[in-house]
DNA sequence: CTCGTGACGTAATGTTATTACATTGCAGTT
DNA sequence: AACTGCAATGTAATAACATTACGTCACGAG
């Protein structure tokens, strides 16, 4: 057993204490965010959150979102399709919604057929207005 | 004539530089490339690349790439939508392609409306190997 | 003329991410 | 047990990206 998925019952401490941080704010975090959140567990310097963040992306238990510089622990862990998410985040109170829309993938994917593209990632992230503070 | 389009006609020295920049080096700089390159031309301060960028993006002559942290020149300016664009960046190479799938973009609107999200802009980049970078 | 507004210049600072290098812990081998 | 290789860690320094704060200038509307 030395796949990704495999390490998912191996993290390390510092992985775990990152993972824990993410999970328990419910919501996006900045790496320095969570560097601070984590000082009373003896975190000290940026890399060490920089480096559990990698893992736990490679591990698929962690999204990046590119457009705000931060991180959520992923809401569908054990989901086939890590690199196949897309997120809803509210402007105004900062809530994400998760979510993988396959009709979506595949047309990107087709563009990628037709353009000759081999697609590694896809990124998709949409700001906006959740129901509630659209109204409010 | 005050929208956005308006100011098209009316750029400023500064935007018109970044926006030259930008251009003249066919794919994505940094904002602090950007500034490099402009030295000659008196940019001495980062705020002031920023503050052009800011604007081009409001008229839909520059787009910013999140997963890059840089920015492009519009590829099909005075096209209709400068929020329904998507971009295919090879991780090889660094080229980026432009390009608007309509379908998609309906698709994920469709998910918005289903789930009460107004959507004010989409990101959506590709990372992967571009036809050429994937044989070679 | 004066007032409001938008662009500009400059300095300082804040925020995000990486490089470099030394060390430690542990599994597999001998 | 001693050796080796590898992944994770600790620490410091620095690089890269972005914003805040404040003062000035040009210009059109009233």
């Amino acid at each position: 057993m030395t796949g990704p998925r495999a390490a998912q019952r191996d993290l390390t401490r510092n992985q775990l204490l990152v993972l824990s941080a993410l999970a328990d704010a419910g919501g996006p975090l900045s790496a320095y965010t969570i560097l601070d959140r984590l000082r009373g567990d003896g975190f000290r310097a940026p890399l060490q959150v920089y480096r559990a963040l990698d893992k736990l992306c490679d591990y698929g238990l962690v999204h990046r979102l590119e457009s705000l510089n931060a991180f959520v622990a992923c809401r569908h862990p054990g989901g086939q399709s890590h690199h196949a998410v897309a997120f809803a985040i509210c402007e105004a109170c900062g809530t994400v919604a998760e979510f993988a829309d396959d009709t979506t993938m595949r047309r990107l994917g087709a563009w990628g057929s037709r353009h000759d593209f081999r697609i590694g990632k896809a990124t998709i992230e949409l700001k906006g207005l959740c129901g509630f503070c659209a109204v409010n």
